[in-house]
DNA sequence: GTGAAAGCGCTAACAA
DNA sequence: TTGTTAGCGCTTTCAC
């Protein structure tokens, strides 16, 4: 690995000028054939990449965009210790547990199909992708760093407090995913989630008659609580009372809880449930992974779904399509959700100074077995 | 959005020369605590953000990690017109199509734990992660883009010849992923395919007295070549006869087949099979999102699964274990392959010149239902 | 502990 | 069509 080869070393070795070089390489066709040849394969047999620091500073702008997510290792709990662990080794009794806490896995789904939109919009425009993850005690400076490396941020929902994006938003075009598309100056994507919901809602209230609807994990997100408002129109809407449950991990105020077992959680808010009066007709859950996880220790319990009790989602993760019984559920365009994300990035990148925008997409009730259809 | 305040415009807020303005960033402890103080009032002020740029060029080095992955949505052809579509319109009715494949989403679980095995290396390490994707069509120029703004790059099969690789090799470290670690020059980490497949083709063998066992998949990359390869000694040891079967989507070389419908495929694969002599005892897939795709397809043929035929997959996805049946596989670390793989770039990077690693993780047999265990 | 000044590798006027 | 040259914003000696 010798030295890096340089726009100097090619030129020199092509007997051209740097800006000549540049320009073979940027605007190919403003410089002779022969010419471009030549620099060509100099460039080839010095085996010269163009540096994206120098281009960056050179043209003011990077050609990245970013996507900054939260933690979600750190904050559930799981290899928390190993992340500030030794430096090097990766011990063989290591090598699993991250993979082990497998209810855990199901979560990140959601932003692996919301970071494919962005990479696929990204790709298609000329982009490249930064990826990055923070917030749940992490510092500023974790978002300043990516944000001083890319031309546009995108933002997962519980990262950064508003203040902090706001400020990035001052030096480059920053958008919100999954909020609601309220006027807070800066861009917003996110979908339907109370019509959504409240579609759900009926379908349970009108199409199966059920009366006793209990929803789980009505809050610790905006996300969470458009859709607890989709139910409770709905509920609303029929006369039913609303009843709400803690989802797994987290308390009833919505906050997350780390450290405890995510499956363990369920099956204790479920033998709750058994041992209550009478066992609801229906259990809305605010996601698919925590419908899954509820699926699944209705299971254990030996409580036959949809015969006692029907289960429903909200996402449209694979996961619940191949899971038994098959999820009931309100599918959101998740990839759809991250290209308009970089859409509106790599808009606002082209035309600085335009109007924030706020987007809301739609959804799509998803009829499977859990419900009691099918 | 202001013009984007540089480290001028915040010495002469502070009143002091960039060099000190420098130092309190990178170096705090050298400089005067009062004169940080107001330096880092005067960047806050101000809205400053370092440009990672302009530090990259200085430094020679940018803080950034890349990793490549071949364009499965292209490859799949999948959603392939659509990125090469109109520029910025997202039609409503476009909304779901990306989503719709759902057999194929499963598929790129097994690039998202690696690439969350190298976000978290990096993270820990200081570095940050920059995701491109490529190959199967696409130039040279495209990795090479990738190559120019990363200190170290990891690379998924397929994606581009050697050549290629080894020539950014010669710029920065390179590691190669899932390739078997034979001696090419270039850092490899694989897993140990060969070996997980003879011992779960074992377990059918022995545990369970399976005799005509048939695999799915052969060939196509080199994980697949070495797990038919592990399959085949364990035959052999017992004095069995092999048997193969293409993938779904795939021909009998393993070359992909674009534009095929995955669950379509796997239809007619098992209408193959039950029109033939005698159903097989056991089908050895070469990776989980296959197996479940027979799972499905015998499913929907009235096939009983393990009652029948048994059904085993490779990977330890999560998927297999929400699964109906629960799917018997081969766990491998993905989250350590991308942990490893950032590793030994980090390494390579602090260490310029050392010698090409590579690294073979062990596996995990996993039983569950769909063998006809539990 | 702080400042002055020389690059880092490239792009983009502007000249030629 | 090609060359000259001035930055882009930061780090990093080397003086002070």
């Amino acid at each position: 690995m010798a030295r890096k080869p340089t726009i100097y070393d090619v030129a020199a070795r092509a007997a051209v000028s740097i800006a000549t070089v540049s320009l073979s390489f940027t605007q190919p066709h403003r410089v002779r054939e022969s010419t471009r040849k030549l620099v060509m394969d100099a460039a080839r047999e010095l085996g010269y990449l163009p540096s994206a620091s120098a281009r960056g500073l050179a043209r003011g702008k990077t050609g990245a965009i970013g996507l900054f997510s939260y933690d979600y290792f750190n904050r559930a709990g799981a290899g928390a210790a190993r992340v500030h662990g030794e430096a090097d080794a990766l011990l063989p009794r290591d090598l699993f547990s991250d993979d082990a806490n497998d209810e855990f896995r199901l979560f990140p789904l959601y932003h692996d199909e919301v970071q494919r939109g962005v990479e696929m919009e990204c790709r298609r425009r000329g982009f490249v992708l930064m990826v990055g993850e923070g917030g749940g005690g992490r510092s500023e400076a974790d978002i300043n760093d990516i944000a001083g490396r890319v031309d546009g941020l995108a933002v997962f929902p519980n990262t950064f407090p508003v203040e902090v994006l706001r400020r990035i938003a001052e030096r480059i075009p920053v958008v919100e995913l999954a909020e609601p598309p309220e006027e807070t100056g800066l861009n917003r994507v996110s979908v339907e989630n109370t019509e959504g919901m409240r579609v759900l809602t009926n379908h349970l209230i009108h199409h199966h008659g059920h009366r006793a609807i209990t929803f789980a994990g009505p809050s610790g997100s905006p996300d969470r609580e458009q859709r607890f408002a989709g139910y409770v129109q709905a509920m609303a809407g029929a006369g039913l009372d609303t009843q709400t449950l803690p989802a797994p991990g987290r308390d009833a105020r919505g906050t997350l809880n780390s450290g405890v077992n995510l499956a363990e959680d369920a099956d204790a808010t479920i033998q709750r449930l058994l041992s209550g009066a009478a066992l609801p007709d229906a259990l809305v859950c605010s996601v698919d992974a925590e419908a899954l996880l509820f699926l699944d220790a209705l299971e254990r319990a030996g409580v036959d779904v949809p015969g006692r009790i029907a289960v429903t989602g909200f996402d449209g993760l694979a996961a619940g399509r191949v899971n038994r019984p098959t999820l009931t559920t309100v599918r959101q365009p998740m990839i759809a959700l991250g290209r308009a994300a970089a859409s509106i990035l790599i808009h606002q990148i082209a035309n600085p100074g335009s109007a924030p925008v706020a987007q809301e997409l739609p959804v799509e009730l998803v009829v499977r077995e859990s419900c009691g259809c099918c």
